[in-house]
DNA sequence: TAAAAATACTCCATAGGTATTTTAT
DNA sequence: ATAAAATACCTATGGAGTATTTTTA
C-alpha cells in the first residue's frame, strides 16, 4: 500500500463519484477505480458501494476515511516539523549544569528560553559535576554543559561565558561573620566544607589553589556532593566554604556571605557542546545564554 | 511523497547503515539511497548526515522518525480497524428510541449491549416520536429505531420485537385509583393528557381508537411531548394517560398504574432499519435487541 | 437511454537491479 | 586498504492514458 492509495480513497470517499474525484487528482478515471480496487483487495475489505448512479461508503470505508484523513495530516505535518526542526524554529535541547549555577543561572536561562524560544523544548538536569557532564555530552544525553574550565576531552567546543568572584559563605555564629570582608588567611585554621572528590569537582581544586597561595592547606571536614547540601552544612554551622557568588542565590537562614579581599580569586563558567551537534536551535540557545550569563 | 520513502526511512534510520537497511527491505543498496535522497530533496531537509563509516540522523531526521513510526503504525492500525468493522467486530451504531420505551427497554439495552459487544459505540436518542425516527433513518442519524407501528415508508424493514399492554396512569387523589383495575368506559368523564400531535403520535391514535371502541371521545386537556412530562404531569393531578406497561418505568410519587379489564389492548414495539444499513454490526445488535425486548 | 463505473489494451515513467566510482577512515 | 555510500546505466514493473464495454436507474 502507498500513500496514493490513500490520497485516491480520500478523493473518492469524499467525492462520492469517480469522475470528479479523478478530475480532482488531475488523473483520468480508469486509474482511479484500478488503485481503489487495488486498496480493497490489499485490505480484504471493500470500501465503497458503487452503482452507475450512485457511490457510498460502506462502514469500513467511513472508518477507514476517517483514519486516511487523520495519516495524510500526519504526513503533511511531519513534514513541516522537519523542516522547523531544521530551521531551529523548534526542537528539544538538554542542559547539565554545575551545582553553583544551578541556583541562579539555570532558572534565568530556562525562563529566558521559555519566553523567546517558544519552540524549544528544554529539559534541565542540575547538580552536575564537570565530569559527568561531559561523559553525558558525548553520549548525547546533553546537548549543552554548563561547567566550570578546564575541560579535558576532544571535540568539545567550550566558551567561557562568564567569571565568578569566590565568596566565602560563614555560618552566622562564626566570629569572622562579624565583619564585612574577610582575607583567605583569615581562613586557616578554618573547618572547610567542600565539594567531594578532589579532582573530580573543580571547585575543590580551586580551594586548594587559593589556600595554597596563601601559604597553608585547608583542613577539608565535610565533603558534599551537591552544592545545596554544602550550604546546608554551612547554615547548620559545620564549617566554612569557598563559593562562586552566584551560590549566594541560596540564602538559607544560618548563612552570611562575605567577599574575599583584596584581590578575589575568581573561576570561570564555560558551556561545553559537542563539535557536531545536530540540533540547529544551539546557536539561538547560545545567544540567549551569552546574554543572560552577562546579566 | 509514498509510503515507500517512509518505509525505507524508518530502516535506515533505524539500522544507521544503507547497506543492512537495503538487506532488511529486500532490495539493493543503491535504489534505497536515492529514495532517502528523494525524500530529503522534497522535504527540503537533510534527514541523515553520511560518511563512509557512519550514517547518523540530523536533529530534523529524529523528529521525521519518530512522526514516521507514528504513520506506518497508523497505517497498520486503520487496516486492521477497517477490517474489524467490517467483520462486525467494531462499530458504531446509534439507535432512536421512543419515550415508551425509553426509560425500561433502552437502558437494558445499552446495558446488555455494552457487556455483550464490547466493541460497539453505541450512542441513543430517546424520547423521539415516530415520524421523527423515521426521517432520522432515512438521514442516516440514527441506524436503529425503536417505535410503534404502523411505519410509513418504504425501504425500511420493521420488525414487531414485543408487544406492551396498555395501563392507566392516575393520580393518587383519583377516586379510580382506588380500585385495582379500571375499565375504558370508567374513564369516559376523564380528564386525558396525551402525546402531542394527533397522528403523529402512535400513542395519540391509539388513545382515540381505544376510547372510540368504548364509545366515547377522549376529552384531551393536555398534550405533551414527552413520556416523562406526561407521567409528570398526571403525578401533579391534571388528568389521567393510557400508557404502555413499560412506562411504569418511571415510578414517580403521585402516580397509581392499574391494568385495564377486560381485554386490555395493547400497542406492538419494533424496531425499524434502512434496507440496506451499511453497519455489520446491526445484525448482532439486532440479536441482543430481541432478547432484551423479550424479559 | 444516458450517465458512470469497469474492462481491455497500450505506453512510458520510474522503482529497482548491476556495475562501477568515490570517499572517508 | 577497505568498507560503504554515491553515481551511471539498464531493465521491467506497474501506474496512467485511450478506447470500449457493462451496468442500472
Amino acid at each position: 500500500m502507498e500513500l496514493r492509495h490513500l490520497r485516491y480513497f480520500r478523493a473518492v470517499a469524499e467525492e462520492l463519484h469517480f469522475g470528479r474525484a479523478a478530475e480532482r487528482l488531475h488523473i483520468a478515471q480508469p486509474p482511479l477505480s484500478q488503485q481503489i480496487r487495488q486498496l480493497e483487495e490489499e485490505l480484504g475489505v471493500p470500501l465503497l458501494v458503487r452503482s452507475t448512479r450512485r457511490v457510498e461508503l460502506t462502514a469500513a470505508g467511513a472508518a477507514y476515511l476517517r483514519r486516511t484523513v487523520e495519516i495524510l495530516d500526519a504526513v503533511d505535518a511531519a513534514a513541516g516539523q522537519a523542516q522547523r526542526v531544521a530551521g531551529g524554529q523548534e526542537g528539544t535541547l538538554s542542559i547539565g549544569c554545575v551545582g553553583s549555577a544551578t541556583y541562579s543561572l539555570l532558572p534565568r536561562l530556562v525562563r529566558a528560553l521559555r519566553e523567546e524560544l517558544p519552540g524549544l523544548d528544554v529539559s534541565v538536569r542540575g547538580e552536575m559535576l564537570a565530569p559527568a557532564q561531559i561523559s553525558a555530552l558525548t553520549a548525547g544525553e546533553i546537548d549543552l554543559a554548563l561547567l566550570r574550565p578546564p575541560v579535558s576531552g576532544s571535540e568539545l567546543v567550550v566558551e567561557t561565558i562568564r567569571r565568578d568572584r569566590l565568596i566565602v559563605a560563614l555560618p552566622e555564629g562564626d566570629p569572622r561573620a562579624t565583619s564585612d570582608q574577610v582575607t583567605v588567611t583569615d581562613l586557616r585554621d578554618a573547618e572547610f566544607i567542600a565539594h567531594a572528590g578532589r579532582g573530580r569537582s573543580v571547585m575543590n581544586t580551586v580551594l586548594t589553589s587559593i589556600c595554597a597561595r596563601a601559604g597553608f592547606v585547608p583542613q577539608i571536614h565535610h565533603e558534599v556532593e551537591e552544592t545545596s547540601t554544602l550550604v546546608t552544612l554551612v547554615a547548620a554551622g559545620l564549617g566554612v566554604a569557598i563559593v562562586p557568588e552566584a551560590t549566594a542565590a541560596l540564602g538559607l537562614a544560618g548563612v552570611r556571605y562575605l567577599p574575599i579581599a583584596p584581590d578575589a580569586p575568581d573561576v570561570e563558567l564555560a558551556v561545553a557542546r559537542v563539535a557536531a551537534d545536530p540540533s540547529p536551535m544551539i546557536e539561538q540557545v547560545l545567544t540567549v545564554l551569552r546574554r543572560v550569563a552577562d546579566e
